[in-house]
RNA sequence: GGUUCGGUAGCUCAGCUGGAUAGAGCAUCAGCCUUCUAAGCUGAGGGUCAUUGGUUCGAAUCCAAUCCGAAUCACCA
């Protein structure tokens, strides 16, 4: 139990008995005592005022001698300054949790509870590489999952490839109408990148052309549906619903070069899925959930035969659900997609990993399957993630203002390089160390700086800016892992066993900070948010680097000294890399 | 126009289930490596928490209004 939890209970306790009124965690407020004042927790006094008629020193001076009494193996003193009781805990409690938990590398790990979770996440689309975008999405999905199986859930990491329709032909008929056969292999191109580029071909045409008709007088609207390639291009998806073999064949093969190059991206970045979904598979689904809808007198059809649902008294606007011709629109195959998740695998709860441009789509989503009351309803949930912009605005891939997820791994993989080679600590690794070491840190680097921030809120990459490596940073965590393990080298072994003198207030504090990190762990799956362990992880590195820095751990005062500073680095180490593996980033051995 | 989200130091962000003098990192300035890794540590300067009003013992935090910014409201996905 945690020392705040703890704390409550022996409060209630007092509290009751003291005053025969019963009380719960809610009536009054546990903080961390400020550094300013003496004491480990604070009692807030205030709202405990009007139920018990009496000043706030009244009430601290009461509750600080019963707490005292009652739990003299967890106060020494306390004291009381305006309305908050400052409560000293034992230095023997700290050392006691240091001496059963500093080897127990799932510290803060909750038991399986039989709960099934999907993850969502990635989402990529088949006509162009993965962009920074992505790799927010990405660290943030595998992030959460992690963090959920801390939790005890059983997690199942599930990606949607959104491989077919109309932008999807856009690249093809660019890439026939322009390559002359070329294909990855002939130009030495990475897959991904290579049919991005007859993506971005397909528009620079697009827009030639319609400027041409609109200067032979074409209004531009009628430019835009007239132009001769979008013509070819919606020729093309008919005839691939239609299942054209030639068609279907380029089709193939241009979705193939396209997971050659993911494949490369996601083994770079350590991402994969348990379940891959194909929209070339899904986008049918849901047609069986209208009709019901249609029965059950959710949804109501058109005289033009298109079948809608009306939201407006919840205060959302009428949304197609079918199309006229009764092919299915995007939200017909969500519905039928979630079923789908559903029925596989019997989840508790369905994340969507989904930026927050799509809240509106969601939320209809949702609501449209409570209507239905599809018994998966509930469970839906949309993580909704703000955006990456650039300092000149959104990024437009069509525009090819786009930050490229390879490019971008390069470039940190780079600076990690010259960050290291610069330093010069590590002349005796051989070039593989090297290799992994620059993967590492860069990655750290990245991965930590995406996931840092609070997911709801919109971030602003500044590709003129690299990614520091110094101060709020993954580099600054996998460092102070480095220092604590190139201590422990030198150590043959570290006692178990209980220190009983007292504590320093550096060797106190990091104890302090590490005996939270279960409370981390759950608050950041209650809020599905990362940056509540980045956060945290950073805390916990500079309150052990100011304690590194005070006192020498190998030549301590004495030797009981050392096995207990050696306990305070074997738990800190151990915490930065589980707590490190849940934002997906490895920490090394040496730096 | 409707809905939703946001506005905190020069920059990037914490804090938001109300509590003590609003915190980090970067950048700036000043110190600290013959002693466990200086990707580190210590310190200084830097704020009308968008504005106004309200709620109360107490408001960056809750409520209302206003200003500014973003997303969204497709027979696109």
């Amino acid at each position: 139990m945690s020392i705040v939890k703890q704390i409550q209970s022996a409060v209630i306790n007092a509290l009751s008995t003291s005053y025969h009124i019963p009380f719960t965690e809610k009536d009054f407020q546990i903080n961390q005592t400020k550094p300013e004042f003496e004491g480990d927790y604070t009692i807030v006094l205030f709202s405990l005022v009007k139920s018990l008629k009496k000043s706030p020193e009244e009430i601290g001076n009461e509750l600080g001698k019963t707490l005292i009494n009652n739990n003299p193996q967890l106060f020494t003193s306390y004291n009381i300054i305006k309305g908050f009781l400052n409560l000293v805990v034992d230095d023997q409690y700290w050392i006691a949790l240091l001496q059963k938990n500093h080897n127990d590398i799932c510290f803060g790990k909750q038991a399986m509870n039989g709960k099934k979770v999907m993850v969502e996440y990635s989402s990529p689309n088949t006509n162009k590489p993965l962009h920074l975008g992505h790799l927010r999405n990405n660290f943030l999905g595998w992030s959460v999952a992690e963090i959920l199986k801390a939790n005890g859930y059983q997690v199942l990491k599930s990606c949607i490839v959104n491989d077919r329709g109309i932008h999807i032909c856009k690249s093809m008929i660019a890439w026939q109408l322009f390559a002359n056969g070329a294909t990855p292999e002939s130009t030495n191109q990475k897959g991904d990148h290579f049919v991005g580029d007859y993506y971005v071909r397909f528009n620079d045409e697009y827009k030639k052309q319609i400027a041409q008709l609109k200067d032979g007088g074409m209004k531009e609207a009628d430019a835009e549906k007239n132009a001769p390639i979008m013509l070819q291009t919606q020729q093309m998806l008919q005839d691939w619903e239609a299942g054209k073999p030639e068609v279907m064949e380029l089709w193939k093969t241009m979705n193939s070069w396209v997971y050659d190059g993911f494949d490369i991206t996601y083994n770079r970045i350590g991402s994969n899925f348990d379940r891959t979904y194909f929209e070339s598979n899904t986008y049918l689904l849901g047609k069986d959930i209208v009709q019901e809808g249609l029965d059950k007198k959710v949804f109501y059809k058109k005289e033009d035969g298109s079948v809608w649902i009306d939201l407006t008294a919840d205060g959302l606007d009428e949304k197609l659900v079918l199309r006229k011709d009764g092919t299915s629109v995007y939200m017909t195959q969500d519905i039928g997609l979630a079923k789908q998740k559903y029925d596989e695998y019997k989840i508790d709860q369905s994340i969507y990993v989904i930026g927050d441009e799509q809240n509106y789509h969601m939320k209809v989503l949702k609501l449209i399957a409570q209507k239905l009351e599809l018994p998966y309803a509930d469970d839906i949930y949309h993580l909704s993630y703000g955006m990456v912009e650039l300092p000149t605005g959104k990024m437009k891939s069509r525009e090819g203002t786009v930050v490229d997820a390879d490019d971008l791994v390069d470039e940190m993989i780079n600076t990690a390089r010259h960050h290291t080679e610069a330093l010069g600590k590590v002349k005796d690794f051989t070039s593989e160390e090297l290799v992994s070491l620059y993967d590492v840190i860069g990655l750290g680097a990245m991965k930590f700086y995406l996931l840092r921030v609070d997911p709801k809120k919109k971030m602003i990459f500044n590709p003129e800016e690299s990614i520091d490596f110094h101060g709020f940073t993954g580099p600054f965590i996998q460092y102070t892992f480095a220092r604590i393990k190139s201590i422990l080298r030198k150590e043959k072994s570290v006692s178990t066993g209980a220190y009983s003198g007292n504590l320093l207030p550096l060797e106190k504090q990091v104890v302090f900070v590490a005996e939270q990190f279960p409370n981390i762990i759950t608050d950041a799956a209650k809020e599905l948010n990362p940056s509540v362990i980045a956060n945290y992880l950073f805390l916990l590195a500079k309150t052990f680097n100011s304690f590194y820095s005070e006192h020498s751990i190998s030549n301590a005062e004495t030797s009981h000294k050392k096995d207990l500073r050696l306990q305070i680095a074997v738990m800190t180490s151990n915490i930065l890399q589980s707590g490190m593996k849940l934002l997906g980033i490895s920490v090394p051995e040496r730096m």
